[in-house]
DNA sequence: GCATAATAATCTGTATACAATTCTGCGTAC
DNA sequence: GTACGCAGAATTGTATACAGATTATTATGC
């Protein structure tokens, strides 16, 4: 495990002290998804349990779901292992992000309203004011949130669930690849906007694909970046073990 | 590398003896797919772990996937049920593989090799022999097998899970659907391999909409279709129960 | 010193136990 | 006849126990 056990950024606020498993989802999920802990470490059911104060019963189901999302690997007789920083993966997640999204958009621009267009500019209004000295983390939210809010319009649940899947999984490599360029891509959304208000296609799915889009070498170079980051003044990283086969998902 | 696992095809008789809570998530799987538990029915864990001969913990864990992968339903207290039969959201799975099966084929048509196209016309001719007085559920997994090797071929290991996994929810629908009109769809699948073959991106996407794309009352219909196949002869519909929310995914 | 084998410690996968909640059936009131 | 309430039964959600497998550690040979 990298950092802190305990982050208790914000879902001490809501902590809908539902079921334990599902607790135990939400608090693991939030950790795999910025890498807290190391690629391809093994994760210690015993260890996880006493730190997150469950037993391994309602844990082991959370992991099991992360599992099935991609999010965790389980490997036959070995346990579960946090994923690696697997390029290939990266890849093919940017390359379905961007199908997803022109789909999205493509639909969006059929189902758009008045309202909607109005809220979204507000959306973005907030977003503009809250551009500067903000921690990075925010941005990206508030960029996903966008996207996110896009893809709700079309309507299509089973397209929201895929694009929420993919950018959790994709989550870290944003992050990392914002640090470098922190660019305004206010211009580009307000204009994704203007193209679904007009119900222009074909504008619109070019503005998205330029947006999202990332050539290989700079999904490469975040993922190395994201690499030294992770193990920056860290312990040896030889300790880290990787899974033999990815014989489950 | 791709295709690496047992394709749950042939498990049925003697399972390959792996832990018990793979066995179960295997078995479930097949079963909610075809719809064995009544839509909305709920799933006594008691008495489906005495049928599957193991304990509630690993038959738990296996739900907990199905759930993540939308063929459970996990309500908080009211443990586990199979999936209603709900209008939109075979609606939105069918918009959602329209996009995903867009998306691939371009990509297919940039990445086709000749040796490729060759295996694919003879998996083709294989299936043309195999067309007449062949159980219907092997038609339709030849033709779930047809498109999702186009979605191999894209590199892919994200589209292509996704892919499987709209498959798997909309497999009883599309098996209902096939019921009615046995057509021949040898010729559009041609069609649309030498479309990808000659890298002509927009007539093989042209190609796939038309073949897979369904209007929403078609989509309907099969539903009405496969719920009174479900509960043609049954006991009296009166004891489903559905979940109030579903307020988990 | 290095590789290999034997042994101890740890960990996973599964079964079982149990408390808290939910469901069922019956009785009662109106 | 319908609605409400309540007790008993059944079921879920979680903790714990334990066997088998895996990993770490020590011992041994060269």
């Amino acid at each position: 495990m990298i950092d802190g056990r305990q982050t208790a950024k914000r879902e001490t606020s809501q902590e809908t002290a539902t079921h334990l498993s599902q607790r135990a989802y939400e608090r693991l999920r939030e950790m795999a998804i910025n890498y807290r802990f190391r690629p391809g470490e093994r994760l210690n059911e015993g260890a996880l349990a006493r730190d997150l104060q469950l037993s391994r019963t309602p844990l082991r189901e959370a992991m099991h779901r992360l599992a099935s999302e991609g999010l965790l690997q389980l490997v036959s007789g070995r346990g579960f292992f946090a994923r690696p920083l697997d390029v290939k993966e990266v890849c093919d997640l940017y390359e379905a992000r961007l199908a997803l999204e022109t789909a999205i958009v493509r639909l969006a621009c059929d189902r758009a309203s008045s309202d909607w267009l109005q809220a979204m500019n507000s959306y973005l209004d907030r977003s503009v004011s809250a551009h500067e000295n903000e921690p990075l983390e925010h941005l990206l939210e508030l960029d996903e949130g966008f996207h996110e809010r896009i893809a709700e319009r079309t309507g299509n649940l089973e397209l929201l669930r895929m694009l929420r899947s993919i950018n959790a999984r994709i989550h870290f490599f944003r992050w990392v690849d914002m640090q470098g360029r922190r660019d305004n891509t206010q211009a580009e959304h307000r204009a994704l906007i203007a193209a679904i208000g007009s119900g222009d296609a074909e504008t619109a799915v070019d503005i998205a694909r330029a947006h999202v889009a990332r050539r290989q070498d700079q999904i490469i170079d975040g993922i190395r970046e994201g690499y030294a980051r992770l193990y920056m003044g860290e312990g040896p990283q030889a300790t880290v073990t990787y899974p033999p086969s990815p014989e489950d998902q």
